[in-house]
DNA sequence: GTGTAGCGTGAAAGCGGTTTCTCGGCGGGG
DNA sequence: CCCCGCCGAGAAACCGCTTTCACGCTACAC
């Protein structure tokens, strides 16, 4: 190492000491050594004494393989992110992996360019890219691999992709909705060009149809609770029943800024959130939200990465179903639907799982 | 590469297509070239023909460096961690390095050999070890070195270090319940092992013992709201009219306890938390608590590890001062503290910051 | 007794870069 | 006109480890 501050000791240093070569040290170190005991014995002790640990760096040279894989994510800021990274990072820790955190700050172009230079330090990827465009990945896929997607199981990719069924997730909260009887609904949306923010509209969409007589508002909002307090002006401006939020943090903001405009949760109006994240049934009124099993998802990520970096071929992709969690937050709307309710409380047709 | 997957072009074929050495094109690729500009021309075309970006660990290995640092960490999951992380990871990325994460599972053997282990791979360290031992810790810096620790500031360590100072801002809040004139406390704790848990603990006794007339009843708990939610019965055993939460995840879910039990925070009961997460200030009743800047506190350690790294000496410690943070969930006690008092509503003497 | 198979170990060639050292060629000064 | 010095670029050593290949030795068979 050029900075003199603990000059390591090197594999030849061992050699000498041991009075043998380094092949034979290199042999022993790694379990190799077919030989006689006695020389075996030479060696490991010169290896004790002189603490001799093998440098990861010469290794990964040599043998092509860093036991390293990254983690490249939009915002790791971003809990849903870290609930992820946990699990992945302890799964990984368990097959003597390591991961390297990247970070694109949310830049479409950084997380091209980010994805691909990271790559280069690691022997596999699980990429997080909600912005880039298709083709772009496509394009990418070939120096990224092995590499994993998270969230782009939709498109046809030739990659390997573990996603959350984040359409049938709202749709799961719609018709809970819809069940207790509210026909106006509003969507705090998330960040507009996110993957995850188009499958909730896209989920919503696919409600509405199938509903029939609903209406859904669109409120630009973002992912962050201030974003949600921000929000609850132009909610109820709309006159929503009740509203589904991108997700937990949004929702909690929204109905922090509805109780400071004296509107009660959930008489007045229902609130919705999405993700499940641990505080959200330990607030007043505990939040009715889906889960979605980002520890899973994590530990699900490495398995599959780790088996595609030992050559195996990519199982079927996999896609998290998030489950209904009723809490208090949701309730039948304050007055009775307008007059054209054909079905009453029946909850949509067909179709949940 | 042993797997034949995208066999990457080396610095080789780039100066065969270029017809000069590769020692050319490796000065070319690193500014060092000072021959002519029609040579550096043929180079930057062959490589950019080859598609040739220069394998990291080679480079590594040749320059002694990684341009990675690690980060080791009792627990990833712990959103204090990940507040830390993610201003470390961007402050790093911005100046060109990469941060590994390694989890320790909060065992303190493994914190030992994971932070030596980890070490190895990297250029430096940002190392928050809690449970270790100073005598363990003091006997590993050398082979650690550079590193930064977190939280290890109070003792006599010869390592730079960066604090939070848990002590005084949980003696701001203490002070801040004794002038509303709480008397009777309760503290719930954290992970009894931990520092951070300790150094609240040390700051409880010496606001107590300068407070005077004050009881500090202690209650083992932990570190997730689930924990506070367990603990609120112990509370109310206790009669304590104010209760300090190990963290604002703790607090969260003791509130949620006293509202299920028909308690009222902060006409029957006062709460206060630790750290001010972001959400605590969109619940009902808004969380009283101290800010604590984590992300400061990852920038800053970025700074000064890579000050560290480029053989600056180390700068003085600092010790980060966590601030009040006034909100709805404390207020007076229910009934005037017993006849004892002697100097009413004023706080406690002196040093508040 | 010699050929050969087998075994234990070392020499050396990578892995893919960086850097020192060296050498040939050119220009300028005496 | 010759010599010296400088400059541009390549050869080779090196970073620290793995692994192939080869070699020397022993043992066994013929």
């Amino acid at each position: 190492m050029r900075n003199g501050r603990q000059r390591a000791v090197t594999i030849a240093e061992v050699a000498r000491r041991a009075e043998v070569s380094p092949a034979t040290v290199s042999r022993v170190m790694n379990g190799r050594f077919a030989g006689a005991p006695e020389v075996a014995d030479r060696v490991r002790r010169a290896a004790e004494e002189l603490h001799y640990s093998p440098s990861p760096l010469a290794r990964s040279l040599a043998l092509g393989e860093t036991r390293t894989v990254a983690f490249v994510v939009p915002d790791i800021a971003n809990p849903t992110f870290q609930a992820m990274l946990s699990s992945l990072s302890k799964s990984a820790a368990a097959d003597g992996y390591r991961v390297l955190v990247a970070d694109s700050a949310e830049d479409p172009e950084e997380e091209a360019v980010l994805a691909v230079e990271t790559r280069r330090g690691c022997d596999g990827l699980v990429l997080c890219a909600p912005r880039m465009p298709d083709e772009r990945l496509r394009a990418l896929l070939p120096v990224l691999r092995p590499v994993l997607l998270i969230n782009r199981g939709s498109t046809r990719l030739d990659a390997p992709s573990i996603s959350v069924d984040y359409g049938v997730g709202i749709q799961q909260l719609a018709e809970h909705l819809h069940g207790l009887g509210h026909r106006h609904f509003a969507y705090l949306e998330g960040p507009a060009p996110s993957t995850s923010n188009r499958s909730r509209v896209e989920g919503l969409r696919s409600f509405a149809e199938r509903a029939g007589n609903v209406r859904v508002d669109h409120i630009a909002a973002g992912s962050s609770s201030s974003d949600g307090y921000a929000g609850a002006g132009r909610v109820r401006e709309t006159g929503a029943t009740a509203v589904l939020a991108y997700n937990d943090l949004v929702a909690v903001g929204l109905m922090s800024a509805l109780t400071d405009q004296g509107v009660t949760v959930p008489a007045d109006i229902s609130v919705a959130g999405f993700d499940d994240i641990p505080m959200v049934s330990y607030i007043a009124p505990r939040l009715t939200t889906v889960s979605v099993p980002y520890g899973p998802l994590g530990a699900e990520a490495w398995k599959r990465l780790h088996a595609l970096m030992r050559g195996e071929v990519p199982s079927h992709n996999v896609i998290f179903q998030p489950r209904l969690q009723r809490r208090e937050s949701t309730g039948p709307p304050p007055v009775p639907p307008s007059a054209d309710r054909t079905g009453p409380a029946a909850a949509g047709p067909g179709r949940r799982r």
